[in-house]
DNA sequence: TCAAAATCGTCTTGGTTCACAACTATCTTG
DNA sequence: CAAGATAGTTGTGAACCAAGACGATTTTGA
């Protein structure tokens, strides 16, 4: 299906223009395709997601972490458990503070990663293959910039407390 | 893509490399601000979604407007009772297919609508803030060319069947 | 012309997700 | 060593969403 509907009457509308529905839209529709690959590795989505980040870089607590890929930290025990059960990941205490666990990727895991990299990196690309190959990369550096930015910025600058509590309704 | 498997990278993190994960943190982001901002107006922000699309097209029946804003159409009957109970909206059967409503937006609702818009487009400039004008509007132009994109292609070709299925998991 | 199937909007439901508040155990500090 | 902070875990209640059931209508085709 495509993302648009039926009338598409691409460009025009003012709902196309709405960034939040645009990412909205892109991330639901990547999370219903990756979803699927990345069960074939035995992974939940966010179970992918934080293994990525723990390789990434060795974790020494799991707050850290859980600040890192921008997850509740009592969302990222559940994570962590299937992880760990998967045998993709390793938790320890850390002998320095036995409060904290030290969270390490092990070999399989590793391997495990790749290889779902790769399949989640060709649903990615197939994403992005009408575009030339500067616009994929502008595109890239543009959303890791917009990431960037403090949500304090966004927030219409009368914002005063704690920097990312969301609010509820 | 680097195909490089363990000593990348450049730039930054492989989390920073992942479609799904910046799609993900920036509608997060956007939607915390916009919720509040839109809440003021009235509306939440489905509301204001579906409110915008009914402005922007007259329309003839609720599915079709389901599926133009990617809603469920079961969800979509709350956010219309919403909407009109807070008059910005009416719904009346189309005489010419009497299982049919026609949804259209109120003077009100007009107004209203442009009111909300202008303080979620301030959020969204200033999200972009740091982009110059071309980069804006490049960007803008990529994410409404990926959001047409069928999801079938990103599904990786073993897609077969209906039309607008692939959204359900 | 009439019965069966399809469609539209609505309501209900089951399952999933999520943020936040306890709670236990450690650590820090005064 | 007492008082408070911090790490991880567990529990809870609300929000969310997709899918089924249903009444009202329309369409189909026998």
């Amino acid at each position: 299906m495509s993302l648009t509907p039926t009338g598409d009457q691409v460009s025009a509308g003012r709902l196309h223009g709405d960034l939040h529905w645009l990412f909205a839209r892109l991330k639901q529709g990547l999370a219903t395709a990756e979803v699927s690959v990345v069960r074939e590795h035995g992974m939940s989505l966010w179970g992918y997601t934080v293994l990525m980040a723990v390789v990434e870089a060795p974790v020494r607590s799991q707050l850290s972490l859980a600040q890192a890929v921008s997850v509740d930290k009592s969302k990222l025990v559940l994570v962590l458990d299937e992880l760990e059960a998967a045998g993709l990941v390793r938790r320890r205490p850390d002998p320095a503070d036995r409060r904290a666990r030290i969270v390490e990727a092990t070999e399989e895991g590793r391997r495990t990663l790749d290889a779902a990299r790769a399949d989640v990196e060709a649903i990615e690309a197939s994403l992005l293959a009408d575009l030339d190959a500067d616009a994929q990369e502008g595109l890239r550096t543009v959303l890791r910039r917009l990431v960037g930015t403090p949500v304090a910025r966004i927030e219409d600058g009368r914002q005063s407390d704690n920097a990312c509590a969301a609010d509820r309704r």
